[in-house]
DNA sequence: CTGAAAGCGCTTACAG
DNA sequence: CTGAAAGCGCTTACAG
């Protein structure tokens, strides 16, 4: 900016009052200065405007992994947000590693962005308070912040694995399988909450054994459906599974497609070939878009100056029945 | 940081020493400085350290649609090499809209980061020239840059259509039906090319009417699949139908569930569910966090100095047959 | 309508 | 071992 004041002959702050459009500058002026920035190939440095502005125009986003289509989504639609709001988007994967979570949040912070968009795989998030005392907003994602209070938008988990079990339940099912992440994961826990709930509230008795709360890598979920629908495993097997997420439901899938005789399936998270399968793979679905865009929403208008008490909205799930739902139980085989 | 060296009754420098872990500095002082620190709360400012040293260490990622499974996998892969190198990096999709990608480069340019990693969708890309002469690193990936020479990393298309193509006449098939997208994507052009150069080194002649390169929305698609496998569009049908890219690749799937004699099929790009399908999906796989890597390593070398001639980097695609591109060719219903 | 001075929060290049 | 001065590229608050 100096270089096309000097090469314009006028003052650094005409230059600026010309880059940024400011009214009050004799055509004449605004004419010279164009011309010299043109010839020098001239562009602001915005970070350096932002830096005496006090802010950067960037708020982070945390997820757990970019490579997946619920986080993808979702952060999608806080990048259009935040294109509407001026703001730049820096993504973080913390690989459900809550050190790499915090690493990354305070990396960010660091950087001075204006606020934080979370997907937490921690289970502590004191080490926000600092930060957001320093001004730094923060709205948490799917699942809600731990040890701290803090904005979260979320899926009525609970509500839509009790709405999934009952679905099971109505279609004839009393022995129904629950498979699940790890129960330190709060959306897990509250999965499990709801299966409970709905297998409470049919008056069904409910054997432990029937959850599988655990590493969801596909060879532990396969091994866990072989125990619960086959012989030698639970007895009598369960007639239907619920399983808990996406990755979960995937393996699931696999250990199900060599069976004659596979359980009902109703999963949590849709998948984009579900209505492809044969039969049809019945889901709870939960809607990332809406949730990534209420939480930038929400974030936006703290960093406009809204005070109010923190927030928590919940959305609602859908029951998507496609066909594998809604298969009827089988006798045992130990009975036919 | 003023506020640190006043508490500590210290020099600025001798803050920044501490704070940046410098060695030199009286062990009392340290003690003095980290004292003030914790009291006050502080935390280095990146974003103003960053301005003085002259970059930013954050590159621009800039996508078609994070929300689309290749995008951000590929996104996941960047970030990753991102981390390894100390830049955080700022995303952008595009939306297959020209204009937009030019503003979200710009964009990024202004805010100086030190790079740029692009999936473009322009044709020209021209405006790149005075910030890539500036200094700012560009890597182009899955699509070449147009009108200007630049660094690619690509995955070999035709070779992978021609691949694809090779795949069902060895099974038999001499009418295939090609689904793409509009020719004016790179991919696109050259998926096609791929498929004309299979049909002629098999001897077989081509009819154009079995080439739909256009819009690639679901209603367009399915409309286009009848056109070719069912009597009332071309005479007689295809057998077998080769599809451009994942989007299209749905499409046909949901149009071939409603037909009792469905013709074969390999579609250019994996999806997760393929293998679940009855029969399964055979495809041409790429890799999108190969490109990923090799992009964000190509771009870091740069970034370190390197600079030899623009280099185009391509990776081979891989055929994955499941069974929808081994199904023999069923005798036209005119002749049945 | 125009511009010189001070400052955003740090680091660089020096001097002591 | 320590720190005062200048500067990164802009804007803010003023004075003319």
């Amino acid at each position: 900016m100096n270089d096309v004041a000097a090469r314009a002959g006028v003052g650094l702050k005409t230059v600026s009052r010309v880059v940024n459009g400011e009214p009050g500058v004799a055509p004449a002026m605004v004419e010279r200065v164009r011309a010299a920035i043109d010839e020098l190939g001239f562009r602001r440095n915005d970070s350096a405007r932002l830096l005496r502005q006090g802010r950067t125009a960037s708020i982070g986003l945390l997820i757990e992994d970019l490579g997946d289509p619920f986080s993808s989504q979702l952060g999608r639609a806080i990048e259009d947000v935040a294109r509407e709001r001026g703001s730049l988007v820096f993504t973080g994967s913390s690989g459900e590693d809550p050190q790499l979570e915090r690493d990354l949040a305070l990396t960010f912070c660091s950087r001075r962005v204006d606020g934080l968009v979370v997907i937490p795989s921690g289970d502590d998030h004191r080490y926000l308070l600092p930060e957001m005392d320093a001004g730094v907003a923060v709205v948490f994602v799917d699942r809600p912040a731990q040890q701290i209070e803090a904005d979260a938008v979320l899926t009525d988990n609970a509500g839509g694995a009790r709405q999934g079990v009952a679905h099971l339940i109505r279609h004839g099912h009393r022995r129904i399988g629950y498979l699940g992440d790890l129960p330190r994961i709060h959306t897990a826990a509250e999965r499990l909450r709801g299966y409970r709930e709905a297998m409470a509230e049919a008056g069904l008795p409910l054997d432990e054994a029937w959850i599988a709360m655990g590493p969801t890598d596909p060879a532990t979920v396969i091994a866990e459906v072989h125990r619960l629908t086959s012989s030698g495993g639970v007895e009598p097997p369960v007639t239907a599974l619920f399983s808990g997420n996406n990755r979960i439901t995937l393996a699931v899938l696999r250990a199900l497609a060599a069976l004659k005789q596979p359980p009902a399936l109703v999963g949590f998270d849709d998948l984009e070939l579900a209505d492809l399968l044969t039969p049809g793979l019945s889901v709870i679905a939960q809607d990332p878009i809406a949730l990534g865009r209420a939480a930038a929403e929400l974030l936006f208008q703290r960093l406009d100056g809204d005070t109010a008490p923190h927030r928590r909205i919940e959305f609602p799930t859908r029951l998507v029945p496609r066909g594998s739902g809604e298969r009827r139980p089988s006798p045992p085989p130990a009975t036919s």
